[in-house]
DNA sequence: GAGTTACGCTACGGGCCGTAGCGAAAGCCC
DNA sequence: GGGCTTTCGCTACGGCCCGTAGCGTAACTC
């Protein structure tokens, strides 16, 4: 587990080679910042993104707005690193078959798409970041990387217990990495949120073995 | 192509049996109801989702800002149905194969996520209707079960080529369909949205490999 | 203690929201 | 034409939230 650091306070510059000490003066309150990540958190859950402010999150943290301006920038930058601890909890746990694995992180996967938090603040973030190019490398880094991790693990295991091929080409194996990724989180995503259907046991087979043996394996 | 409507003027109501000319009093002008959906596109090109505000497209649509109002409940259903017009240009043209067809409207629905438009508005209503059941049935009815159409009539094709199986069940054909659905719109939707990497010829064809064939067809 | 940085608090200008109220305009039906 | 109904444009308003500035105080290092 990465942690996700809010802004960082002004530095003097260290270019000049000379050895700094710590920094100086009093230090940002780290309960201050779990206090506000988890306010963030109950707010999304209670009022959802649109309606949620800044203002009412530091209420609900016992902290002064201005304490959040200067760790954060704006919302969605909060947001996103309010929900990311939550994508902390995903793990692909080994269960032998390549089969129970996909079943198995696509379950909990989508798990974490019917907490309230996330549901409401994962597609909007994403919308910000369609226009905001630091906020798509926050998201990235925080959420995204984290995720394509287990896809890495999961092909790996696989491969060693002969049930996928080795890819020959290093360019060719992370295309298919990041192919099976959007496959697979794209899916559970559109089927909770879009769909706005659960993603249930039954769908989870049905869906691996899609993803596994192709749309002919569909026929029962 | 269904056209859809905005908020419907208050009518009295008809459920006495007696037969009613038609509206009377002066009309709405349609002419409106077009400015201010181009003008809201042309907003969203301009400005995204989250800074596009009501006053501005009435303005920029030459319109009173009540007149957004008696007509839309908020910027949320302004935005689905202005967007929603894009998305009748998905079509799916009869190429001869399964193959081919799955191609191009991944290419095509590819290129609807480029705009920016549906880029940056796409993601936000549905991030609006996490939280809003009406809000969410008015995505489905104008976007979502259009493209839903585009799967249902390629699968009717693919089978009276031979291409697939015609399923026994008609709850299971309905749920093959869902599933399918999901995974075409939600690994194009991640992939240029969230990984934000281009859907190019390239990755369309490893998608569709992937999509008939299954994990194993990868290799190269 | 001197220096530095974070904190809480208050106050503020500015923007946008969504609505009310008005007179005028544009259609129907007699 | 005269009435009736509904929409339109316009203005104005209270309210909420944004993001920042300024101040005095607290915490930590050297």
């Amino acid at each position: 587990m990465v942690a996700v650091m809010p802004k960082q306070p002004p530095r003097p510059d260290v270019t000049d080679g000379a050895v700094r000490t710590g920094p100086r003066g009093r230090p940002r309150s780290a309960e201050a910042d779990c206090a506000i990540l988890e306010a963030t958190r109950a707010a999304l859950v209670e009022l959802g993104w649109s309606k949620l402010t800044m203002g009412d999150v530091a209420t609900r943290a016992k902290v002064a707005k201005t304490t959040l301006y200067r760790r954060w920038a704006g919302k969605s930058e909060l947001v996103v690193d309010a929900v990311a601890h939550l994508f902390d909890e995903l793990e692909l746990p080994d269960l032998g078959s390549l089969t129970a694995d996909v079943e198995c992180v696509v379950l909990r996967f989508a798990a974490l798409l019917e907490r309230p938090e996330t549901r409401t603040a994962l597609m909007a973030v994403v919308a910000e970041g369609t226009r905001d190019e630091a906020l798509r490398g926050r998201i990235r880094s925080a959420i995204v990387d984290r995720q394509k991790g287990l896809v890495l693990q999961g092909r790996a295991r696989a491969q060693a217990r002969g049930e996928l091929p080795y890819e020959d080409d290093p360019a060719t194996a992370a295309r298919n990495a990041d192919l099976i990724f959007d496959v697979i989180a794209g899916a559970v995503v559109h089927r909770t949120l879009v769909s706005a259907e659960p993603v249930d046991a039954a769908w989870a087979r049905r869906f691996t073995r899609l993803l596994l043996s192709g749309l002919a394996s569909l026929r029962n």
